[in-house]
DNA sequence: TATGAATGAGAATTCATTCAT
DNA sequence: TATGAATGAATTCTCATTCAT
């Protein structure tokens, strides 16, 4: 009996590892493909399991790209939660926040990409899911304090939205990558360099701070 | 008579004519549902062609999404060119490109749901395309020659690079644009109030005159 | 009750049937109208089955020819197999031969069409096939082990190279079956009259015979 | 007056010229695809005309398909006229034959494929042409008159059909050259190497004369 | 005689999804 | 939980042919 239950418990892990799995590869898929070009069959193909296991768990297509995007938000989340910026000086809780913005994206193309097709189908997925305070960043109120916080030492101007600069952080890095090969055609320069990619980290680091900064 | 003979004539069988509103309804297409979402069949009902002449004069969809590409860089090219930066003093030249930036984006969301698609391909219709030149904004060179007369003057810092300065115009209008649904859905606040585009416009122009000009 | 269950278990469902099935409308299909004049439509109605199927098992149509063919190759040598050559004396298996070519081509008109499809491609088809070596007569070893005892007793000229002997008694058949529409319009005579199948008949083996025997 | 005349002529040239190179241009066209394969819009590209003039010319594509299969037969007539078998012994005058035949068919591929083409269809352009007495081969008659003076001389054994010596020559030819691909890879052996063919025109001699001359 | 524009009817192939076990 | 078989509705693309000049 116990190895009975044993191997039902082995069973029920499978069943979340499956899951697991299988919203892995999807978001392998849907990050190379975009929502339209991914393909159910590569899914399962990349997964190792059947298709037909992917509309068990996830139901159809439209919510399995909303389970992407759900966990790949989820996980940007966690780790800006670890940054810790409330025990930064100001200044520096800023110049993190930019760095990290910018690092995570190099390291994460595939949000871009899941952003990106989540735009072009107007949020529709966002809208739906159940969990959009869970996507929402903590960070905007913490940001709203370091702003506060900044301003009262005398380093910050006063009158910054926090939505606003929050925004302003993830676009500068956001459109460099996103656009990097459009752009690099059009410049005839290659925007991935290390060079070139240090070169926007202290651009985009003089861009914020020279606004945040008290003159 | 001879009038009426004429514009009948321009009504039908008239090459140039029919390849434009195909272009136009692909456009159309294209910037509603992306590259991969668009149909052919639609983009013929639109524009009241037969299917067949859109392969007669694109050869296929990827070629077709390349002259709707090329055709909206062209259209941004052209307004940019009208704008006449150079005869305007270098504080007030840098204000009109980022309004100019942001009300272009406004008036085209189709030019934004179109790079998003090309950047979702990796730029491979920019990099195929054989005016990539033709898409080359003129205002690098432009913005490079205002950035030294403000240098010269006094007005700006010196050591702005036009090419980083130029992607963050653009990616600051693009980004809130872009994501908005997203954004506003994540931020529970409507981003296209009136009131909101004011203040983004605003905050944009804070952020990048803050940085250009000396302290 | 479990007999009939079993049978409908047999009907749907059945992947090798399914298979089967189509491979064999397929055949039908291509003998009729050629690789190029055969639609995938009429060969999914003969098989009664969803035209997605077909490409469940065959992936495209060229696969699904060359699938064919080389069902259509092991049947003949299937055939030629049971023919027992190698108990006969040499005269007699060398008749033996031409008479089977012949009836084979008669009763498989269709092995003669698919023959020719697959020349007009350049045999593109056989040499991406993996089993070329199965499509390898088995006859060819024989011929030449027939030839060389014909030879030592006598009866036989020596030299005969029997790829050249096995090409010539196809040659024989197959140009005249394959191509006898042509030839009776042009000669103005049946030649598929039961005289003139006779007559045929009885000129190849003399041909052959005259060709093979000492004197 | 005199100068229009000339450019009338030139233009009636023209039509007979234009016609000229579009039946040239179908039969490259057929002969590398088919008739199923081959496409008007390339042929109308390969003789550099509109593709409505094919229209004009040929009313459609079974027609044209019809006059490229006339005159390819035309040609190869025209050829055979120029033997002058009559002028030859017998035994020479047959091995002549099997070389003419043997070496038309090498240099002239597309005469194979068309044929297959021809017989694909069961031979219906063929019977629909109004010119089928030009198809049909003065030879055979010519045949059997050598076949009766090799016969009264002694050297030729009686009763042979010339139809059928004359089809058997062709089918030793066409079926290697027609299946050379085919064979090639079922024998793993190049059939197209000057070696390999001079050895088949050897067999082919061989078998015929074999066949025919007396003892 | 010559041509570029236009078309309808198909053709192969794709895809998300459901069925039966 | 897991899977291979099966499907209908699209979707891109093709092709012979005709129109208008």
């Amino acid at each position: 009996m116990s190895v009975q239950k044993s191997s039902q418990v082995i069973k029920t892990r499978d069943a979340e590892r499956s899951r697991a799995v299988i919203l892995n590869a999807a978001l392998e898929e849907f990050a190379l493909f975009g929502l339209g070009g991914a393909r159910i069959d590569r899914i399962a193909e990349r997964s190792n399991l059947n298709k037909r296991l992917i509309y068990y768990y996830f139901t159809d297509k439209d919510q399995l790209f909303q389970a992407v995007l759900e966990s790949a938000y989820e996980q940007i989340r966690e780790r800006e939660k670890k940054l810790n910026l409330q025990s930064l000086e100001p200044t520096m809780a800023v110049r993190t926040l930019v760095e990290f913005t910018w690092n995570y994206y190099l390291e994460h193309p595939e949000f871009l990409t899941l952003l990106n097709s989540a735009n072009l189908h107007k949020a529709r997925h966002i809208q739906e899911s159940p969990n959009v305070r869970a996507l929402n960043s903590p960070l905007i109120e913490l940001l709203g304090e370091i702003l506060e916080k900044g301003r009262l030492s005398g380093e910050f101007r006063g009158g910054i939205d926090p939505v606003q600069l929050y925004v302003s952080i993830a676009a500068l890095s956001y459109f460099y990558l996103s656009n990097n090969s459009t752009l690099s055609s059009i410049f005839g320069r290659d925007l991935m360099s290390p060079k070139a990619k240090s070169e926007r980290l202290s651009h985009m680091c003089e861009v914020i701070l020279g606004y945040v900064l008290r003159n």
